[in-house]
DNA sequence: TCTGATCGTCAACCACGTTGACGAGTTTAG
DNA sequence: CTAAACTCGTCAACGTGGTTGACGATCAGA
């Protein structure tokens, strides 16, 4: 099956895999939920890794260097996301009158829709997760994961846990 | 920061990407920190996606196309990740006796290492947490998740969720 | 025996990351 | 005020992990 091996079974030396498991297949099930969502809404071309990088550019815009210090990523793959950012349209980069070597990277109008949506879907899917679990459980789940993760793992290195 | 805009902080419209990026923290850290010590304990060269490969090649061995079904990801990937478990010596590949289309992957014995190593220091991040949260709130997380996460999102395509 | 499925692999491609280098522009020190 | 030092964006080369399509070899079933 698509069921890791061991993974929810009682299997032994593949138990400690368990927790990671779980925390993986959570965040994906509600990757997967949005992006599939986001089709629906008209965005079928945004990828995981441009919600969060959007979100990172935020409502006032930032250099590529500004946002791969954000991402936790290198100044050259943040220009990289901006470059397939702009081909999709959801950001431009306009020079910067009071520094000629900045570009400030801001988000277009559909850009802050997509973002919107997102945010907006997310929601969604946590109202769904409160459905299953109850409120006071889903609290607890966020109140534990925020205790019990170091404040600097909060970084945007989506793919970079893979990089060199 | 390294931290995430407005992953932590309260600022509007950011809302919905707490309990996504929660999640993602927590298993970044617990993969970040298995690797720190897999370093440490010899396996400098080992990846994030090598161990949950190597878990799902398990002790009997798999063919390339099992082990893509495993993962969720398509048998030429899987072929790939193979190429490199040999390149560094964790698995080798055995010609099929009953069957000469078919090239059985197994864990040599650095890899059964490697593999029972990272399944120790993942038991032993859990008791951190378990300190942290106390056994009962960590008992609570993992059972929330195994009912909030759908069954078929126990996917191993780790990196699968930028692809295409 | 032929037909169809499966196995492994090759080739081309894409997304996302890395390091190193470099010209251009800005800031800071002397 | 100039020279040194830093920062910005970009180019180039490369690595990892994924995709699709194709193809020869092998196996299983009518």
């Amino acid at each position: 099956m698509a069921e890791l091996a061991g993974a929810r079974d009682g299997q032994r030396d593949a138990y400690g895999f368990e927790l990671p498991l779980l925390l993986f297949a959570g965040f994906r099930a509600l990757i997967d939920q949005l992006h599939a969502e986001l089709v629906r809404q008209g965005h079928p071309d945004m990828r995981p890794a441009h919600g969060f990088a959007m979100q990172a550019i935020g409502r006032t815009g930032v250099t590529a260097s500004e946002l791969g210090r954000r991402l936790g990523v290198s100044k050259q793959a943040a220009g990289k996301t901006v470059d397939r950012l702009v081909g999709l349209g959801y950001v431009e980069r306009v020079d910067d009158a009071a520094d000629a070597r900045r570009k400030l990277v801001r988000l277009t109008p559909l850009g802050v829709d997509a973002l919107r949506r997102s945010a907006a879907i997310f929601e969604d899917l946590r109202a769904r997760w409160a459905d299953t679990l109850g409120v006071q459980r889903l609290r607890d789940l966020e109140d534990a994961l925020r205790t019990a993760v170091p404040a600097d793992h909060f970084r945007l290195d989506v793919a970079g846990w893979f990089g060199t």
